[in-house]
DNA sequence: CTCCGTGCAAATACTTTGCAAAGCG
DNA sequence: CGCTTTGCAAAGTATTTGCACGGAG
């Protein structure tokens, strides 16, 4: 396990900074928090390390905002609010998301349904 | 009206091409259709047009499939299937989007929501 | 003459990739 | 040694922008 520690340093930081914070980050905002503690991080890094967590399902994309992909660590489903003036990503934890109608909606028009996202558009309390 | 028409030959073209198809298409597809009939189009001039009806709300951005960005011609809000593996996008007309939500959510979370999307994502009749 | 839409090409900006060096077993 | 991870820089790709031209009023 340390030895794990060891070999993956950079790569479980990586993780590790998706997975703690909730602004729902950005590969170059990854980027720029760990650079400070990991002098020798390359941004080359953090985008092949995302794209592997994306992948291995560690992590989800949220899609772009802004031209610029945005992950969350949290993989569970739920609801997001984004914000069309400064970019920023909120949880709203008090929506549900109709997981039921996956399985319904793949049956009744012959396909495979794996992910379903809801997200919300507008201005957060801070732009209003 | 035919001054009209004709001073405005390519931005009419460029927006009935995305209002009459069911492609949900990309800037680059718009051009690949439009070329043949009108020779001397160019691609960012179907760019630049796009952000214009994007802007008047004319038409609405899906958001990025595959890193591409891709449009809708139909403006009312309604839900979405993305094939992982194609990339096509399919409108999902049996499935209603809570609009009531949008002001509810907003009033709670101190925020103003204008817009509301619900996208599943899978795999398509064909590619799965 | 002035305004607006446009072609064209250069510029941007984010992201991906090739390759050699370094680390671990 | 062999395999994987990484830094670095170059390449790639979608999109935007600057500028000059041309048509419409």
């Amino acid at each position: 396990m340390e030895q794990r520690a060891k070999h993956f340093k950079k790569r479980d930081a990586i993780l590790n900074c998706v997975k703690c914070t909730k602004v729902h980050p950005s590969a170059d905002w990854v980027f720029a928090q760990l650079k400070p503690e990991i002098s020798n991080l390359s941004l080359g890094t953090v985008y092949r390390n995302l794209a592997l967590f994306k992948e291995q399902g560690l992590i989800v994309s949220l899609g772009t905002v802004k031209g610029i992909e945005r992950f969350d660590g949290n993989v569970d489903p739920h609801v997001h609010f984004i914000c069309n003036e400064c970019g920023c990503v909120l949880d709203l934890e008090s929506v549900g998301i109709p997981e039921s109608l996956k399985e319904s909606i793949g049956r009744e028009n012959g396909l495979v349904v794996n992910n379903c996202t809801l997200t919300f558009n507008g201005l957060c309390s801070q732009c209003k």
